[in-house]
DNA sequence: ATATTTTTTTGAATTGATTCAATTTTTAAT
DNA sequence: ATTAAAAATTGAATCAATTCAAAAAAATAT
């Protein structure tokens, strides 16, 4: 493979200028310009660019550091981080910490790792394990973060506020008329989780309505764990609840999948929301109301924080605030519309 | 950040001895060793990975191309690739293709690209600039392909066999009983889709079957494409098919939406049949039956061949065949129990 | 105790780019 | 035509690692 020094022997400059042109090609003069150019061309040279790597100190590479890119959720949030980084001239690297403490250390002795300009930090669960290791990355390179605390205030972050969010799902069926409603949030441990519930109890007491403990289930983030909640919740109790709020749209479809198979009428007998927007929440049939996550404008807001910090690294931290929105869909109204159906 | 200097000073050893410490441990003296160790933990040094890739002309990456991370099939394979990888010490670097001939563009002049050990390139549609990026890429770097082409020889590649996938889901739709079946496949133009569609027509022939042309659909790859192609069929047809073949998941969705919403039983009058199984396969209710593609062996796979490949330079090229398997769900047999209730 | 062999360690050269002070060339001004 | 100023080019030093022949140290044999 052709370097520096072959293009520069052909083109009859030195490598200074092969370099001049690869950075700064504006002062070359326009002759020697195309000479270089054609010298590039005709041996398809492509610079190395692990040596700029080490004579700058900069990588134009970020890290990426999430749960995992098979939840549809990361991987749009990936992708939209992806592109805009792409865009303004910086490649990404993904690390998923599949729930896995071994691999999440293994990324510890990863010296690729820490040799990127800066790194963006998707949710990784509350625990102490991820806190650790955001900690031990901010001191070694610029980081943003992607939470759901509204409150960390650390560094430089974009929270969802989930307590509005959850806020905004419960209200809208208290406002369709709903009073009995059962909640599905996430595990009990983690102390996020609990932000989506508040929101769920605050806006059921603001109703003056109340919260039934039976009707309240922790469960973990997939579709099986929702099935199984509502399956034991329609089971046994005789005092069935007319609305389900849940805290991710794959629990929504876990509870979905239980009161289809149950010619349980959705959403006549049981309204369903979820919270996120995946894309799935489109496909699925119904469609399942849930409350959106600008998960593209996230991952934008991201790269742009993060590289801001690089540009100014003396600068003070930034805290982005992002709304939710409601989407209503035939999961809690049975007449809305395909969305689809209108653009096409 | 400390450098290789810096330990090499604070154990009092050479700088070579340092490298030998992170190459080759067993030539140190257990003294030196414990020494060079203290220093590195001292000074939380992390082997600068770019200088390495200079000197030994090894980067330990692969590039990894397909058309998207947003489609579940693609982030479920990238997802096995990478962690494949990783076990053999190999990172990844995912360049997403997006359906755009400029960025594919892009890609060529990525200097990052073509500083990569080997690539991964997943081929499915039959588009020309991507092949040209294969061609041009494959005489810089060891590639290896994942594709649905049975008879690409030119490099080691995992393939499907797409005509016989489908052959087989028709077959068993004709064991049913079904004998008008529709056909939702792939663009028109993609000499690949045909394939799929080959084994279609196939299986109906060898059953003694008319391939209807009113019942054929070309569609893009998403579930309007398929939500379109069948409201098309039951609002102008009056000789309605019992069953559609479709040529993926996503497709079978957007049919399934379609029956679903007009209160059309499945699998009673219509049973349909998807084609990759991804995860929401077995989400969606009805859950859809499917022929299982092996996403994660392809890529651990395809990982196999290319480590071979830059271990073994001169080698030959190999081509793996991977099976397909019919997976019966809700969509074609009532009586299918979920998967998941089981395992629980 | 000395010679020989084996094991460790050393450090200058190398990798492919960038950088920048010094030099050369070009342009503008007198 | 000469000089001054500006623009373009040069190339050795540098970045952080690896490599490998040579030197030093340790182990073994005489």
């Amino acid at each position: 493979m052709a370097v520096i020094k072959d293009v520069a022997k052909l083109a009859n400059v030195s490598v200074g200028t092969v370099s001049n042109y690869l950075n700064k090609p504006e002062k070359l003069k326009e002759s020697t310009r195309i000479r270089v150019q054609a010298a590039i061309d005709e041996l398809n040279f492509h610079a190395n660019p692990f040596a700029s790597n080490i004579r700058t100190g900069k990588t134009n590479s970020i890290a990426v550091i999430m749960p995992n890119i098979i939840n549809p959720f990361f991987a749009e949030l990936y992708n939209s981080v992806k592109l805009h980084a792409m865009t303004n001239g910086f490649s990404t690297i993904l690390y998923t910490t599949e729930d896995d403490l071994d691999l999440l250390e293994d990324y510890f002795t990863n010296e690729k790792m820490f040799h990127v300009d800066g790194a963006i930090f998707c949710y990784v669960d509350e625990d102490i394990a991820a806190g650790n290791l955001i900690n031990k990355l901010q001191t070694k390179i610029p980081v943003a973060l992607i939470t759901d605390d509204v409150n960390y205030s650390k560094n430089s972050s974009i929270a969802i506020d989930t307590f509005q969010g959850v806020y905004k799902s419960t209200s809208y069926l208290i406002s369709l008329g709903h009073k009995k409603i059962a909640y599905l949030g996430g595990p009990k441990e983690a102390r996020r989780a609990k932000e989506k519930f508040n929101g769920f109890a605050r806006a059921m007491s603001d109703a003056g309505l109340d919260v039934i403990g039976d009707y309240v289930f922790s469960c973990t983030y997939d579709m099986h764990s929702g099935y199984r909640a509502v399956r034991e919740l329609f089971m046994q109790s005789s005092d069935l609840p007319t609305a389900v709020v849940t805290a991710s749209d794959i629990l929504a479809i876990g509870a979905l999948k239980f009161f289809l198979r149950s010619k349980i009428d959705v959403p006549d007998k049981i309204a369903v929301i979820g919270f996120d927007n995946i894309l799935l929440a489109r496909m699925y049939e119904p469609s399942i109301s849930t409350i959106e996550i600008p998960i593209k404008e996230m991952g934008t807001q991201a790269v742009d924080l993060l590289i801001s910090k690089l540009q100014a690294p003396g600068s003070k931290n930034k805290q982005i605030i992002m709304p939710s929105n409601l989407i209503i869909r035939n999961s809690t109204d049975k007449d809305m519309p395909l969305e689809f159906e209108f653009n096409d």
